[in-house]
DNA sequence: TTAGTTTATTGTAATATTGCAATATAATAA
DNA sequence: TTATTATATTGCAATATTACAATAAACTAA
């Protein structure tokens, strides 16, 4: 076979699954750190700080885009993008989720 | 071509995307999620509760292990995993990290 | 020793991801 | 209109991931 068993699984496990696997790229996490380093959000100028080709970051982007994680809004010829605040609090409830259950258990 | 280009970005965007890519598999985030149900850390049967076979379960303990993100001892003929802390505190640390910055700016 | 149990590894086919040149699209400016 | 600028899409080659049958390895029990 091949392809993931998605189907196998439950929504929130494929939901989180594409969450992280939108982070799994050494380009996206630098996307998010360059977002978080700027203090405008205006954003067109990520191709320049990246080591990868227009196409590229623009596909990064997207499937940043198609996480959540990020929103893009246009502005006249540039786009706008800014990190989405919904998306990463999902994060944040995920791990401490995790480790209030930890405290229980485990050895 | 092909190949992330791994070497154009730095240790911290490659070790963070390596952790977020172990958890980008619903078997593995269903995994994660197996072991904060269960009491006890024994987890033979890991394979039982995942509809995969077993050589592809013990494929992604492997890459769950490798992440650091869980950490096995041998228990006889079977294996003890459960989930290591240290790693935990990292993606804790990153979020808490982002959310304050964002606190600040962004549309 | 042999048999049984548990986990890991190997090999391979199917599928997904990555990266980019070429091109397209959309908006603004002259 | 045409040119310029910014971003997106398409197509394709290189590489990575996923899944599993078959097999191996490691341990215990009889």
């Amino acid at each position: 076979m091949g392809a993931s068993k998605t189907e196998s699984f439950t929504d929130n496990q494929n939901e989180l699954a594409n969450l992280f696997k939108a982070l799994s790229h050494p380009a996206r996490v630098a996307i998010i750190e360059y977002l978080l380093s700027v203090d405008s959000c205006i954003c067109g100028d990520i191709v320049n700080e990246l080591p990868l080709a227009q196409p590229t970051v623009s596909q990064h982007l997207k499937e940043l885009k198609n996480a959540k994680i990020i929103k893009g809004t246009i502005e006249g010829t540039a786009i706008c993008y800014c990190i989405d605040e919904n998306t990463l609090l999902k994060f944040e409830n995920y791990f401490s989720l995790i480790s209030a259950k930890l405290k229980l258990k485990c050895c």
